[in-house]
DNA sequence: ACCTGAACACCGTTCAAGT
DNA sequence: ACCTGAACACCGTTCAAGT
């Protein structure tokens, strides 16, 4: 009469993630997902919708641990010594898991509302050095630049494009201080900050 | 006894290509490419070694027709205006095709020399621009800077990812703009140019 | 309650047979 | 030469039947 579960959503959801980062996550089956916690196919649709919503679950699995990551870069005082030490968590954590990253900017990936808001939570770590580096009125617009460069940064190096030679290290160095530079320049003098624009 | 071809590679890889357009990489099939060029999915086989060479050569396509869109950009003897209406160029093609845009920078694709090549001619008119914004010894590190910006922006746009408010056009100029701006400040200095050159 | 085999409608790919 | 049906080993997904 009982029926005791075999696995959990958890366990599927770290098997499938793990899967994806072998194989990525065009290689993966629901036969491998299920074989991997000691069930059948049909099993997993008692969890999840369909594949895409498992895929959905990892997503947010993902953003969470590359969230953790930045937060737990080494912070500073100063916004762009504290905001380079993200830049490099941020960077360190895509190359450690080169498919899982391709997986939660995947455009054909469903849109998902928890993924959206799983990733707006990974960036929340950074805001508050934005803030501290250009102001709060400007600091959507410079996330809106480094927030791209470093994804596409880390994605162009996980596909391979960097083949002109040259150390891709000091590139993403450079590249990190140029854009934080450019950045605390467009902020305007503080004096009169008082009135504001409109 | 004889057996006229009812179709041609070129046919084939063009409507790839539109078939990749309309329902992504990930959902078109070999059936599909073979319904549309008036022949069945074995007879691909005959001039595509199989589908992964296939979406090597529509990516060869799409890279060829954005290196084309950024080389037709208006140009300037300014080189900032002439990179910044190359990154307009660049961007305006990612929108009007962005699955095939997510295809070519897809990490799960392929890494084919000739797809490789394809991308690095893609650039390459942007590259006398840059040497001339930042000196030949720092062209390779510019380009490692900005073009990571424009696909990072751009793919995040395509995958909705800005979704805070905000004009994601002006984002945009404002960092194509800070971008430039900082690439061009990194340049050392002659002797006694403070002030300005003409 | 949970799991499963069987079934369905698809895939990509190969290959012998057709013209 | 080029194309094709049939076949193979897979998919994702559903569902009635099992415990």
């Amino acid at each position: 009469m009982p029926a005791p579960p075999k696995t959990s959503d958890d366990e599927i959801v770290q098997a499938a993630w793990k899967l994806v980062e072998r194989q990525g996550h065009s290689g993966f089956s629901m036969n491998d997902v299920a074989a991997a916690v000691g069930v059948r196919a049909p099993s997993i649709y008692g969890r999840f919708a369909d594949r895409a919503a498992l895929l959905t679950a990892v997503q947010v699995e993902v953003w969470s641990a590359l969230g953790r990551a930045v937060a737990r870069a080494p912070t500073s005082a100063d916004p762009v010594v504290a905001l380079t030490s993200q830049c490099r968590a941020y960077r360190s954590f895509a190359k450690a898991h080169p498919r899982s990253y391709a997986l939660i900017f995947d455009p054909a990936a469903e849109r998902s509302e928890s993924g959206q808001q799983a990733r707006e939570a990974a960036f929340a770590a950074a805001l508050p050095q934005l803030v501290a580096l250009v102001g709060e009125p400007r600091a959507l617009v410079a996330g809106r630049t480094l927030v791209p460069y470093l994804h596409g940064f880390v994605s162009m190096e996980i596909a391979g494009a960097f083949r002109l030679g040259g150390s891709i290290d000091e590139a993403f160095e450079r590249g990190v201080a140029s854009i934080l530079a450019a950045l605390s320049e467009d902020r305007p003098r503080r004096r009169t900050s008082r009135s504001r624009d409109q």
